[in-house]
DNA sequence: ATTTGACCGATTTTGTAAAAAGGTCAGTTT
DNA sequence: AAACTGACCTTTTTACAAAATCGGTCAAAT
């Protein structure tokens, strides 16, 4: 069972929380936030949270299953776009560097797995990898009803194409000088590129 | 100008230092290996180690070389084997993942890079990967040369080949589950495969 | 139903003294 | 002279306790 609210709240109160949240996550980090912090950002006490949420983790869940859904959206706007799989791919690819820059929380989930081996991060982490391979595997699904491709494991090259998208972000966020400077997201956007047209060329019709 | 050995030092004392220290970096690695434990390895004191080598970064980049130099002429046995590239790359790849077990400082560079962002890993592993990359330039060279593959970009082909390997191997080894399992050589190894069948297809003839 | 200050046990932070580390050198041994 | 060492110096790490802070609870107030 997982754990939810105690008990039924206002939409967009939930969301002023949430958004406060956000924020403080994405500059510090989960350990490095506080409730007392988050409280005083919404001009309430400590205690108010707790009513409305049993623990931190619940609201650092929240944040995180929000930014997912938002990710999700976005990307399959994409599918439905219903263009060949090759430019699919590409907007894909394209839209998930840039939308890494917003949901930083997110974006920074597969470092936080790897420097804190918390059971929290790795559920979340895997969670994440699911939708993203079901998404992956909706664009490979078309271009296979649609004949743009070979007949393929479907589920495997997708759950890889993932997992090498997500290998290289975490090596690209490791080079701190690259970080700093802000070409990380050129830089990986190139690797990305580079895969996927690797990745396109071992699945198209021969 | 590299720092190297203060003084002449005969090859069969050097190759023992080395082996002393290789095995405590292994265990430990380079924080956690004091210099008077190698000494003590050795039965000799502290001093006698500063007489041939100026500080502990220059013994454990010489251990690194090593490994590094095992690494290679290993690796470039396959290559001289003169098979075609599919046999060639599954044989590195098998190879690879088997060496790394006996070379552990060398495998775990990647990791260390990441978890300690000290310039000395940065810079043994940058060499490292111009090293390995030149070996695949040799092999993606070899193909085009027999009409093996089609026309590419070799030196773009075989960077991203070593680096996504690189990335690979990071990520798996992160995943301690795995590793304390002994399973993640497994894993991995299918990766590799994986992504090599990828690789092949993507630049076979057409 | 909602909010809060006071409070609790556990964790983190901080300050610091002792221990151990890397590294040097005058001098001894071979 | 080349090889080696114990004593020594400086910096870093460790160990540990006091203080502060944090996550979380609850009776009382709104």
């Amino acid at each position: 069972m997982e754990k939810e609210e105690k008990i039924a709240i206002a939409p967009e109160k939930l969301e002023k929380i949430l958004d406060v949240a956000q924020k403080r996550f994405a500059r510090f980090g989960l350990a490095k936030t506080t409730m007392s912090e988050i409280a005083d950002d919404l001009g309430v006490s400590k205690a108010s949270l707790y009513y409305y949420f049993p623990d931190k983790e619940c609201i650092f869940k929240k944040v995180m299953m929000k930014e997912q859904l938002d990710f999700c959206r976005q990307m399959k706007k994409i599918v439905a776009s219903d263009k060949n799989i090759k430019q699919t791919l590409k907007d894909y690819i394209e839209n998930r560097t840039n939308y890494f820059k917003t949901l930083i929380n997110l974006g920074h989930l597969n470092y936080d797995i790897f420097h804190e081996q918390k059971p929290l991060y790795a559920s979340l982490g895997k969670e994440f990898y699911e939708r993203e391979k079901e998404i992956i595997k909706t664009i490979l699904q078309n271009a296979m009803e649609r004949n743009e491709i070979r007949k393929i494991d479907i589920d495997e090259y997708s759950g890889f194409f993932v997992h090498v998208l997500r290998t290289l972000r975490l090596y690209a966020l490791a080079r701190k000088e690259l970080w700093e400077q802000g070409l990380m997201n050129k830089e990986l956007k190139q690797e990305y590129i580079f895969f996927t047209n690797i990745f396109l060329k071992s699945i198209e019709k021969i």
